[in-house]
DNA sequence: ACACTTTCCACAATCGTTTGCGGAATCGTT
DNA sequence: AACGATTCCGCAAACGATTGTGGAAAGTGT
């Protein structure tokens, strides 16, 4: 690593002090038209670009904002990065992506980091094994502006953005009844994830309500997606559904080919309903409707919800953003 | 952003100087245990973090490397990143991922952010409209290692990561005629990626060695998922293939649904083979072949060759990492 | 008791930028 | 010609941490 031009540097060249070499940079005022030009000409010439660490501990600011979560799977995220990317960098922020890997541990290591590194915000989802939020705490008293997303934990006092969970699966469940589905197979995610769960009762309250009389309904946690294929899979001798609820396009994806793998007439016309991004289900060919569950809009949602707390000096709303999931969209017309 | 509290905070309320607080806190050996006792408990109980801007623009370096990818989709770059993180964090440092968003004007920002930031070493995946890498070679000079990886360009004189494009084709093409496949599509991805023009290319010479008289090939470009689809749909009246190859997730993604769409016995029987990332094909149905690209390898490959690059003071060797694509894997048994 | 290590810590410079303040030159006005 | 207003720029102190050097106190050996 060579040493690189500085502003000292130009300034010396130029026979001028480096103050004004600095404002001349940043087109102020008090700097004459002429040697402004001149600066700029000798920085590019000398290929001279500012050094961000020295400007940043100068302003004490580094205009970055932080996203942590769980993973970057193929499922979900991808879009909400796009939706915070974009409304991130509409405000001038930079964005910092970090992983958790569903490791508590590690998930507070980040948040050091952050803080290290002083950003000006935090947008997390909480990795599964995340039940008391002191290292959010930690952060937001050293001034850092916190949004949860996605997934929270029961008793969670920040800002909050996500959908409504237990009423998205009522709506499932009522689709599936509607199509004349009696049995019903609900499959969830990990069972120390926050959403696994609020799904699962909408979904188990939505049974009870709605199923006649003489119908039934089981709920089932898969750790991932090759364990939803492998419950499904297992469990189809014993209780045979004629409506599925998917709860995560992760589950989606162990359930469709399992599915399709069955070689039995009931697997074939029972009616599937998931929550999802929104990309998966047109991937397969059996008719498929889902929950929008948007992360682009969850994205754009959370970074501005974040952007809303900063402009008001920290002092963020703490009433959590609900995104309407779109009702129900079938990917055949 | 309040007040936060600095080395010289504790070193006031100490009594002592803040060299002595900064060599305490690293565990220097010229400090007494007692006084080191006393530093770290102070730290804790005043909640002092090191700010990483200072303590970075001090040493001049800060054990960042930066990720540069077109765009965090749902196929391929999530496996790199998670092979990249792995890697990069083994070694003790940061990772940082800027997306091009396929804009060459953006990928030269990204490019001067990590120059401004002084990173030791830049990873990436050029975006379709770069041809010529002026930016690149600006960073290097700066002292900066580069590792390019998956897309490049034709003269490329930089450190590269990638696999045989042509030679996969070939395989694919060689599978195909080998199933009995005598007419053959080829789907490949936007005109402008490196990648597309290679795999096509493979995909021809193929087809005109292995094809029988008789055997008739066609290859086509898609621009995205939805004009795969579209473009298959398009064509399915004009030339009918027995043997499918996709060259990319992407394009398979667009692919599949379609062709389960077009009510044809051929449609049905026709073979398909694919260049996946390897999670995608598991999905579907059909009985799905595919030569496996593996993006977690190729991201620890990348990663591994730039911290090579690193040790070696910034003199890394100047020859392509070919990663050999696993030759055919079926997603049935 | 003397010289000689160790042990432990303070001083001050430094990384590269930014910025409040002050001041010299130039300009315009009466 | 005198005087206030502009215009343009330098001085020096920050931001918060790290580190080479120097040196006082304490311990060791003879």
């Amino acid at each position: 690593m060579q040493k690189r031009t500085t502003i000292k540097d130009l300034s010396r060249i130029l026979g001028v002090s480096p103050s004004t070499v600095s404002r001349a940079l940043h087109d102020h005022p008090d700097i004459g038209k002429a040697l402004k030009q001149k600066v700029r000409e000798l920085a590019t010439a000398l290929h001279y670009y500012p050094n961000a660490m020295a400007s940043q501990l100068r302003q004490s600011d580094n205009k970055t904002l932080a996203l942590i979560i769980p993973e970057i799977t193929m499922f979900f995220f991808p879009s909400v990065i796009e939706g915070i990317t974009q409304k991130v960098r509409e405000h001038g922020y930079q964005l910092m992506v970090l992983q958790s890997h569903e490791n508590l541990q590690q998930e507070i290591e980040n948040i050091k980091t952050c803080i290290n590194l002083r950003v000006n915000g935090i947008m997390i989802s909480l990795c599964r094994d995340t039940h008391q939020l002191d290292h959010l705490k930690e952060a937001a008293e050293m001034g850092i502006s916190i949004v949860i997303f996605d997934k929270t934990v029961p008793n969670n006092r920040f800002p909050f953005v996500g959908i409504d969970d237990k009423n998205a699966s009522q709506k499932a469940v009522s689709w599936l009844t509607f199509q004349g589905c009696t049995k019903l197979l609900g499959i969830f995610g990990h069972p120390h994830m926050s959403i696994s769960n609020q799904r699962r009762e909408g979904f188990e309250t939505a049974c009870m309500q709605l199923l006649p009389t003489g119908g039934a309904f089981k709920s089932v946690h898969a750790l991932n997606q090759a364990d939803a294929a492998h419950q499904l899979h297992a469990l189809w001798s014993q209780f045979e559904p004629d409506g599925i609820f998917c709860m995560s396009d992760e589950v989606l994806a162990g359930v469709m080919p399992t599915l399709s793998k069955i070689a039995d007439n009931q697997a074939k016309s029972s009616k599937v309903i998931g929550i999802s991004d929104g990309k998966l289900p047109f991937l397969f060919h059996e008719s498929l409707h889902f929950l929008h569950h948007d992360g682009f809009k969850i994205g754009t949602a959370t970074a501005q919800c974040l952007l809303n707390g900063l402009q008001m000096g920290g002092k963020s709303i703490d009433v959590p953003v609900i995104i309407q999931e779109t009702p129900i969209v079938g990917n055949r017309q």
